[in-house]
Order: C-alpha cells, then sequence, then structure tokens
DNA sequence: CCTTGTGAAGTGGTTCACAGCT
DNA sequence: AGCTGTGAACCACTTCACAAGG
C-alpha cells in the first residue's frame, strides 16, 4: 500500500461504490472478477485500485462487500458530510437540489442560491432559495467547501470568481464554458454538451 | 497527421472548441499558448491535440478562429445534426430538453419519453411527451443514435436495454448507477455523483 | 523573431503473470 | 484450489526541446 492513490483510481472508487450498491441484498463477498464486469474493467486493474487502500481483501475469496464500502468511503472522505452550495435554480439546479442520495453519500446542500427575485423564497429539499448577494455570507457561516454552479454558460465565470473569493474550496461546473479558478480551487466540468461532442465523434467515425 | 486521435484528445476538443467562444469577438488568431491558459493546460499539448487534427496552424502566427473551430467540429463529427432521444422527463430531462445549444452544437431532440402518463403530451422545446411503450418505435422512425437516460437509478438499466434494443448506437447515462450494454453501443457515464465524489476526495486529503 | 509541429524523453496507467495466503 | 496483491513489462499520454517555416 502506498498513501497516494492516483488520479484515475480516485475516480473509479465512485464507480465501484455504485456496484457495490447493486449486488443483490444479502451478498456478503464479491471477487475482483466480478466487480470488474460490472464495471467493464480488467479484473487486475481492480485489484490495483482496491490495493491503494490496503490489503482489504482476503485471498483465496475475495472481498467482503460492507468492508470495503466502508474503505472506499473512508478513501473518498465520504464519512463526512460536506457541506455545499447551488447556484442557478432552473431545471438542472431544482435537480441537484432534489438529489436524495446526499445523505447516503457524504453531501448535505446548505444554501440555494438564484439572481432572480421571482424565485427566492421558493423552498426545496427544506432549504429556501436566497438572492446570489447573500452566497459570500453564507458560505461562510455555514462552512460550504462545494460550489455547484447550474446557471447558464454566460454567468459561470461570474459565479466561479463570486464562490471563490466566498471560500468553496471546490467547484462543480454544469454550464457549457471553460472557468477559471485561483490555485487552491479545484474545479470539475460536468458538462452535458462535452459529453454529447464525445459520443459524436465515436458516431462520426462509425460512418 | 495520423488519422487515429488517442481518446484523451477527443475529450479535450470539446474544451477547445467552448474556449474559442470564449475568445473576445472579432478576435481572428490565437495561440497555442493562448487556447492553453484558457483550458487550463500546456501549450505543448494544445499543439499536439491539433496537430492530429492536421496542420492548421501558422508558424509565428498561430490558428485562425475560424479554420480551427470548423476542423475541431469536422473531427468531432458536428457538422452533421445526430437525433437524439432524452428519456425521463423529470426536472433533469426537462433540462436537457431546453437546452437551446443542440442546434449550434451538432445534435437535436427527436424524442422525449416518460413512464408516467401523467406526463404524457406536455410540450417542451417544440416535442411532445410521449409514453416509453412508443419509444422502440420512435428510434426506429426518427433514426435516433444517442439515448439520454435521466430517469432514477432503478429504472436506468431497464431503459439501457430497451434503448439499445431499439437501436440507437450511443447512451448518455445520468442516473447515478453504472449501467451495460451490449457491445457496439458505447456508453459515457455522466453523472453528478461521481462528480461530486470525486471533489470530495480532494477536499479531505487537505484536511 | 515568433509560434507551430514533432521526434525523443519522461511520466503514469494498464495488463501480465505468478508468488503468497487462506 | 482459488483469488488477492504486486513486481515487471508494456503501452499511452505528456512534456521537453528544437528544427521548420512564415
Amino acid at each position: 500500500m502506498k498513501n497516494r492513490l492516483p488520479g484515475i483510481t480516485v475516480q473509479r472508487l465512485p464507480l465501484y461504490l455504485k456496484c457495490l450498491d447493486d449486488l443483490p441484498a444479502g451478498q456478503v463477498q464479491v471477487s475482483s472478477e466480478e466487480l470488474a464486469a460490472r464495471v467493464g474493467l480488467n479484473a487486475a486493474m481492480v485489484r490495483k485500485d482496491l490495493s491503494y487502500l490496503g490489503s482489504y481483501g482476503v485471498r483465496g475469496v475475495g472481498y467482503d462487500v460492507e468492508h470495503l464500502r466502508f474503505h472506499i468511503k473512508q478513501a473518498l472522505g465520504l464519512n463526512n458530510k460536506w457541506p455545499i452550495v447551488i447556484v442557478g435554480i432552473g431545471n438542472l439546479g431544482r435537480a441537484l437540489a432534489n438529489f436524495d442520495r446526499f445523505s447516503s453519500e457524504g453531501f448535505h446542500a446548505v444554501g440555494l442560491f438564484d439572481n432572480d427575485p421571482e424565485k427566492v423564497g421558493d423552498r426545496f429539499d427544506g432549504l429556501a432559495i436566497e438572492h446570489i448577494d447573500e452566497l459570500p455570507a453564507a458560505v461562510a457561516d455555514r462552512s460550504a467547501v462545494i460550489g455547484v454552479i447550474a446557471t447558464p454558460a454566460q454567468a459561470a465565470q461570474e459565479v466561479a470568481d463570486l464562490l471563490a473569493r466566498s471560500g468553496v474550496r471546490s467547484i462543480l461546473n454544469f454550464a457549457p464554458t471553460v472557468i477559471k479558478a485561483p490555485p487552491g480551487v479545484k474545479v470539475r466540468q460536468a458538462d452535458f454538451s462535452t459529453e454529447m461532442q464525445v459520443l459524436a465523434f465515436y458516431l462520426h467515425q462509425q460512418s
């Protein structure tokens, strides 16, 4: 076991976690072979990924499902409850706010923000929508560490700047534009059009 | 120029395209240095990625913005209009259906499906929601090639099977579960919780 | 003189193949 | 006997560094 996981392993750990959830109720052991088939990867890769977490398998048997789930969540920091804020409460923002697996997955929404005064006060997921001007104080008061951007593209950079200044340490950007953030603020791009365009490439190739 | 682009280059081409859109109106040339700064990468990587498309830059000058945009779109197959269907018209499905950059980005929605009879007939983006039972015929009639899954996790595999049987060649899955598809059907996972969990890892590390 | 395009070197991820345990 | 854990070989991507060319 090394104490540093490759970035790409970090990206696969959430997939293993989802596969564990999909196992038949009552299944107590799982082999690298079975997990690999479920995620669509090679068994050696699964074993190598999991070995970075420590030696939690049993030779000749496999991995204990609950034990493994615990250690993956541990490695990802999902045994905390990270406070997050969501900016832009259109259809996408509402979908995110209603996402009820937050609680089981290490996050909880502590603020919903929009710049439309019409929307302020509406409630989702037990939270009232607040005006974007309230964001800096809210992030500080509620110790939010992740900001989710679900605004139109033209507002995204401005919102990212505001989030960064307010003190979040990570940004998940759903707007179809590339945003910059100061060093120390980790950004992930999570947008629909990028994924679609990648699929288009493979369609195009075939034809 | 080779005729095979590395998979990871394919994933970055959409980002370059977005950066070209963000350039000040009227800017006619762009250097690898400037593009790199915008996407947050090394200039050599940008040049190498673009060199796979052919030698479309001018030494000492840079790349012609329009020319480059054309060739990236060409490579990604975005000079077609790929017909897509969206399954699961909750908040997320509506966000996708309303996504108005489709037309400029090589796609158009040709069907919206849900299993809730209450929703059937509602209109979004100029399309009426149809019942999921209509999906196979619709995919065939309208030549849809991409299926987007925006259902809850427990329905996702079933919808994926239905899409694959109906003849789509690519699936974009937003449900927080790992789905399988037969060989020949390309799947991309695009889910919120995976991205959040990756961010959680980096937060956890710092603290 | 400036910036592209690209071999070559460097880095990191994947797969193989088998020793090590149960 | 079976499955994990892991060095070693392999392969892919990134970065360097510079020749080529406007």
